[in-house]
DNA sequence: TTCACTGCAAAACGTTTGCAAACAG
DNA sequence: CTGTTTGCAAACGTTTTGCAGTGAA
């Protein structure tokens, strides 16, 4: 619905390596982690540049912010709806993709009168390391 | 589990103030909200003795922290499992009490490999008063 | 007399902003 | 030329900390 199209090959230079940054990154990253693998990239890049590349990105639907705990806002390549687990003990965060029933965003939908958006479901636990 | 049982009657002058500041109130606060109604009780209390009791009472599980977005962190005094919508328009949290299958929260430990111990579903959409 | 708690000020942290210079169309 | 984006530095809002002083058991 009016998601305008986005032409990545017209990015500038700053924004295509962020978003290459991000791409490239096997778990999710903090602005400050993006910087600093953008700084291999493209040594002259400042923080402000990236963390304005950061939210046009995600103005743009390219990737998206997570927000868990009390921590720095963590970036995501993956822009599609899904759900996150949280380690209590170490801070990884796993992506899942879990089904929810229409009955349970329906009740949410009744119960505050709220028109839904987005919806997610965040689960902390311990990850199999932290258990040893 | 394992949970201390805690005297209210045993709080800090301080930390009574604060605890009745989250109970009176009747949307989530923020540390800041609390530290303006704190002084209306205890004119001479301090800010960081409002951040050190919001931990205390936090970590007795007195209080429930809400880190929902980037904004600053929520005080909420409902303790027992729940959920929260938020207004993307006018940040309104409203709490939810959501009934999430096992189904769901079995998936989402076999899908991550964790161990739950909590878990929240968040949405994200508009209120009725900014639907208009 | 002990030890936890308070109040204050300063620092830390993540993030945003103002602005002049650089750049792209 | 015009508008957008960059890089820098400084500011911002929130939260934490170091430390001397207070207060309760």
């Amino acid at each position: 619905m009016g998601r305008r199209e986005i032409d990545i090959s017209g990015l500038t230079k700053q924004r295509k390596a962020v978003l290459s940054v991000v791409r490239d990154a096997g778990e999710h990253l903090t602005a400050n982690d993006v910087f600093m693998r953008a700084r291999v990239i493209l040594p002259s890049i400042s923080f402000a540049t990236v963390y304005n590349s950061l939210r046009f990105l995600k103005d743009e639907g390219l990737l998206k912010e997570i927000h868990l705990g009390g921590g720095p806002v963590q970036y995501d390549k993956l822009t599609s709806r899904h759900d996150h687990a949280i380690c209590d003990s170490c801070g990884r965060v796993v992506d899942l993709h879990l089904e929810i029933p229409n009955s349970v965003t329906a009740a949410a939908e009744n119960a505050s009168g709220f028109r839904t958006k987005s919806f997610e479901l965040i689960l902390r636990g311990l990850c199999s390391d932290c258990r040893e």
